[in-house]
Parts: C-alpha cells; sequence; structure tokens
DNA sequence: GACAAAATTGTAAGCGCTTACACTTTTGGC
DNA sequence: GCCAAAAGTGTAAGCGCTTACAATTTTGTC
C-alpha cells in the first residue's frame, strides 16, 4: 500500500457528494440525518476506510476515544484478569484502553489525583479497580468531569461491580470458625491502614464477632495482593510470636504466601494449621486451597460494559448503580477441624 | 478548586511575555531558544501547572504522548510484568500506556494489523510483547511509520530484549537428559504451528540431538501460556498414548498445568515424571519446579526504555539491536534421575 | 563603527474535527 | 395548493498546538 495522503472527512464528505458537517453527523448518528445521507456516508466511509482522528475529534470537543483502567498494581492475577477482561469490552467498543497502574504506590498515588485534569483530556472514562478512595480523592473524581465506574468499591456516586467481600470473608472465616478454629490469623489488605477497615477484614470479624470472639491484634497482619506479600506477611506474624490454628488471607495470592511460609515454619497445613483465601485462583485447585470464589473476569466486564453505556450517554442524568455478583465458598484440603 | 478555562500555550505566551511559538520551542527544547526565554517559559509553565494538550499537539503533527504495548495476552504472569515494567518506564517518561491484548485469538490480531495505520496515529510507538511475526506482518509494522521496540522476538528490524530462548530450552532440555530420561514430551508455545519451529522448539530438539535422540511427534504439543492450557495441553498428550518419563514445558504456567494433570492421571513427579519449565514464576520454588530462570521486569523495562530512547531521537538513523539477559537453570524436586 | 551572518523571536496558516447558526427542503393541516 | 413548522443540510468559526517563513536582534569581523 502507497503511503497516501490520510483519509480525512473532507474526502468521506466529497465522495458522498454531503458536506463534511453532514458527514460528522452521520459518523455520529446524530439526529437530523436523512436515512439516504446516513447510508451514502456509510458507504463512503467504509470504502475509504475512513477512521475519525482521535486528536481532531477530541481538540474540536468530542470523544478522544481511549478509557483508563486504573489499578492498584498490574501483576496481581485478580487485576491482570480484571483488566483483560475489560479491555476486551472497551477494545469491542472502538475504545483505546490505557492503563494505569499505581503500583502500590503512594506516590504514583498521589501523581495520578494531581494529573486528573490532563488526564481528564486525554481519557473520555476511567475504570477504576480496587482503590480505596478517600472522600477529597472521590471529589476530585467527580470534578474532573470523566464518567467513572468502578470494580470492588463501595459507597461511591458511580456505577460499581463487585462481590460483598464483607460476606466473603465472613463465609471464610465462618467456615474456620466452624472447623472449631478461634485462634485465627488475617492476612488483611494493606489498604487496611491507609482508610479504616476494609470489608474483608469487617467480614472477618463479624464472624468472629458472631461466636463472642474477638480480634487479637497479633494476630492482624497487613498484606499487598502478591504471593511475596502474603509470605512476608505470614513469616512477621508468626515471628512476632503468633501461632494462629487457622489463616484467613485476603486473596488466593496472599494465602500462597501463607502456605509457603507455614511450611518454612516447619508447620503443615492443615494438620497443624488451617488456610483459606478468597478468588479461587486457577491454582487454588491444584493446591487443595479453601477458598471463596469470586467472578472476576466477569466484574471487570460487566463494569466496563456500565462505563461504556454511561459514555454512550453522557446525557442522560443517571443513578448510579451497584451491582455485586455471587461468591461460594470452596472447601478444598487446606482447611479441617482443630483436633 | 474552581473549574477554570483550561491552561493553554497561549495563558504561558502571556504570563511569560514571549511569543506563543517561543514558548511551544521551549517547552520542547528545541534549539534557537535563548537561556533567558526558557527559563521565563519554564517559569511560567510551572507556575500555571500547565500542560501540553495531547490532542491538539498531534494534530498540529506532534507526538501523541501514548505508546501501545501489544501483548498475546495481558493475563499470564510473564506478560503481566513486563507490561507493568514498561507501563512505570514509560509513565516516567510521560507517556500514556495503551494496553492491546491480542488475547490469542486470531480475528484480534488481524484486527489489529488492519487497524495498524488508525493506530499509528493514535500513539507515538509500539513495544510488541513476543509477537511471533510473518514477513508481511513486518513490512505493515515498519510501513507504519511508529517506532517499534520488542521483547522476546528474534530477527526484526528494530530494537529487542530477549533471552536466548534457544538456549533456555536447551538447558532445560539438557538438563531431563542429563538425568537419563529419553522419552521427552514437550509442552511447545502454540506459535510453534503459527510460524515455522519456535526458539524453544528448536532448543529442544538440538538438545535431544547432541544425544543422537530423536523427537518423537506423540510427545509433542502446542499450549497457550496459562495454567489451564498447560493442564489441557498435558492431559491431550498423554489421552493419546503419551507415555514419558520428563516434560520440558515452554514456561513455568504450562508446567503447573502439566502437574496438575499428571496428579490428576495417577502419576507423582518426580518418581514417575521429571518436569521442568522456564521463568522461574513465583509459584515455582513452593512447588519445587526445576525451572530455567528469566529476568521479566529487566526485559520489559530495558526494552520500554529502548523504545522512548527512539521516540526521542526519531531523526537519527539507528542500527537496531538485540540484547539478550542471562538464564540460570534452577534444580529443584520436580526433576530427578530415571530408575 | 559598519555590515553580513548567525541567533532568536514573531506571524500566520493550517492539522481534522465539532457545532452554533443560517439556510434549504420536506411535511402536513386546512 | 398555501404556509408554517419540522427536518435536513451547509457555512464558518474555532479547539490548542506545530511549523514554515518573515522579522528582528545579536554577534563577529575588518
Amino acid at each position: 500500500m502507497v503511503r497516501t495522503h490520510r483519509v480525512t472527512i473532507q474526502d468521506v464528505a466529497v465522495l458522498s457528494g454531503l458536506s463534511i458537517c453532514t458527514v460528522s453527523r452521520a459518523l455520529r448518528n446524530l439526529p437530523n440525518v436523512s436515512e439516504k445521507a446516513q447510508r451514502q456516508v456509510a458507504e463512503a466511509a467504509s470504502k475509504l476506510g475512513y477512521k475519525a482522528s482521535a486528536a481532531a475529534s477530541r481538540l474540536a470537543g468530542g470523544s478522544t476515544g481511549s478509557v483508563a483502567i486504573v489499578a492498584p498494581t498490574a501483576t496481581a492475577w485478580f487485576f491482570a484478569q480484571a483488566v483483560e477482561a475489560a479491555e476486551e469490552v472497551f477494545g469491542d467498543s472502538g475504545y483505546d484502553t490505557v492503563l494505569i497502574s499505581l503500583r502500590s504506590k503512594a506516590t504514583v498515588r498521589q501523581q495520578f489525583f494531581a494529573d486528573l485534569g490532563n488526564l481528564a483530556q486525554r481519557v473520555d472514562g476511567l475504570l477504576l479497580l480496587n482503590i480505596d478512595l478517600v472522600p477529597t480523592e472521590v471529589e476530585a473524581l467527580e470534578a474532573c468531569g470523566l464518567a467513572v465506574a468502578s470494580v470492588g468499591m463501595r459507597n461511591v456516586p458511580w456505577d460499581n461491580v463487585g462481590i460483598d467481600d464483607e460476606h466473603a470473608a465472613w463465609q471464610a472465616t465462618q467456615h474456620l470458625l466452624g472447623l472449631g478454629h478461634w485462634d485465627l490469623a488475617v492476612l488483611s489488605s494493606n489498604e487496611h491502614s491507609v482508610v479504616t477497615e476494609t470489608p474483608r477484614f469487617r467480614g472477618f470479624k463479624r464472624a468472629l464477632d458472631d461466636h463472642h470472639l474477638t480480634v487479637h491484634p497479633d494476630l492482624v497482619v497487613g498484606t499487598g495482593p502478591s504471593i511475596d506479600d502474603g509470605r512476608r506477611a505470614m513469616t512477621e506474624l508468626m515471628t512476632r510470636g503468633g501461632r494462629p490454628t487457622a489463616v484467613f488471607a485476603h486473596c488466593d495470592e496472599a494465602a500462597f504466601g501463607a502456605l509457603m511460609a507455614l511450611r518454612e515454619h516447619g508447620l503443615s497445613v492443615p494438620k497443624n494449621v488451617s488456610v483459606i483465601g478468597i478468588d479461587d485462583h486457577p491454582m487454588s485447585w491444584f493446591l487443595g486451597l479453601s477458598t471463596v470464589a469470586q467472578p472476576v473476569a466477569d466484574q471487570g466486564a460487566f463494569a466496563a460494559n456500565l462505563l461504556c453505556e454511561r459514555l454512550l450517554n453522557t446525557e442522560t442524568p443517571h443513578q448510579p448503580s451497584n451491582h455485586l455478583l455471587d461468591t461460594k465458598l470452596i472447601e478444598r484440603k487446606t482447611t479441617r477441624h482443630k483436633r
């Protein structure tokens, strides 16, 4: 193919015998375009292989044709799954997906919020994955004028998809308690410290409450979502003298890490210690990890779809919705009755 | 913060007492700007918190300020790691990272190449991760005028970073052979079939050659890079009667899947079958998987840096370079002498 | 100090699109 | 058939930036 002049809306206008303006409207399915014109434009456009210049469109006040996915990290299983599922939806809707990983770093996070105003003119929408927001951040997000949707968040003024985290944690903990364990350790999400209590931690606590037990501070430790994080956290917990008979990890990868750490300390699972996570990572089945399964790709795709809808009707007022998908306790081999 | 008029280059021009043109040049560090002007502009810009509009800049012929990362899938460990590492580099250099996952689908892949011309005006550069290209695709990439760099590719006319795949596979296979195995199965990358032989497959074959052995077709099976893929592949291999005493999987996740499948078939590792992979996934240590370790994040970051450099000096002619990082055999518990 | 060459700065014309508004055609009620 | 309202289409003015090219200032030389 010869490197020729870029196909512009002008070319489509000439070929279809209509004005640029009409072409622009036809292409965007705006009202006040006759069926005939619509057809001519569509034909001319496809014949020329025309695609609007995102830059020009954006500059003139149209859309950028891209959305950003913001995640605390892009490497953890949950995020990689959700990101890919969302990217697929966005791609099918014609949007480019800009990936922004906060890399679990406070500085990167601040940078992100400081830059929000600029980001707002590079993308049309934002898909937030499990970012725990403080009120000022929510405000900043609202103020920037972007369409927003999220996965795994709570009390946000936009569409959200997630699971009932508190319930999932409760299910996991309840399972442990039902097996006779009461010295429970929890590998809680790091955000625990940033904001206040995470829902999963609350679920854990509520389950203990139900049994008139209280959370022992020595048996609580924060951890990131990676295997190494979980391993470090569990090691730390044991190093400072913690001797739980069961461990609830806020995600499967952290649970894997816990499994490693326990083994390194000569403890066997489930003989000495029971372990349960949340996720149902593909590895969990193999390792026999008991867990609370959640549909991850579904959440990403669902939220992405909601965002696309928002993007289509930016005018329509909209009541933020919150969708909770089901979770399911899966008992495998890392949990058993306390002897 | 009050929602005010966007800060434009005009504002910076007025505040600095210079013309738009000079400001534009100063901001981009072009020659022919006095130090004084440079200073004034920098000051004014930072005081106003000015950031150029990507859309306007692009439309006027400047850069888009974004680069795309193209990966066969975004969920596999290798890709998630490489993507995040590259995203960090790009972010630090001021680029937005557009994620494009081919999702291992031929249609998506075709779509990508068909759309290349349009993509070319939405991003400045392309970072390709392990995409096996046919000649026409390489041409298309070259023709689109984008700066390109890649990870894990061979014989490409742009900068590449990778490992010596053939050698890594040879190392793994050689290890198996050294343990007395000669009925070797290989879980080869799917691309095997698309192009011709993958380097890892060649490395496998060469190791056999060295021992005057030949590849048994029944013991070769293609697989994707996920755990489930590996499990399916190994199952298929055994279902059709394959009874290897050792298995070389082209990546650790496929090896994990193989481990699952073997266990499901009542075979124990390493007693009945030895298994080795390539990667050194964080899980491998825990599972005792022997493997050939490769630096993944390093590759992503390195390639991203090379791309950024290219982007900075688009004029300078450039000799494509190929950088191979070291790999290392790690013997653990899934490989042992054939009895 | 005068003058050409070099360095710096400014002017203005787009880049390809959206959109307010003006204009033309169609529709429908009587 | 006539006319107002509705529907469809076109004109032209930007959006914020880059970049020829023109204008101005500085530098260096004899």
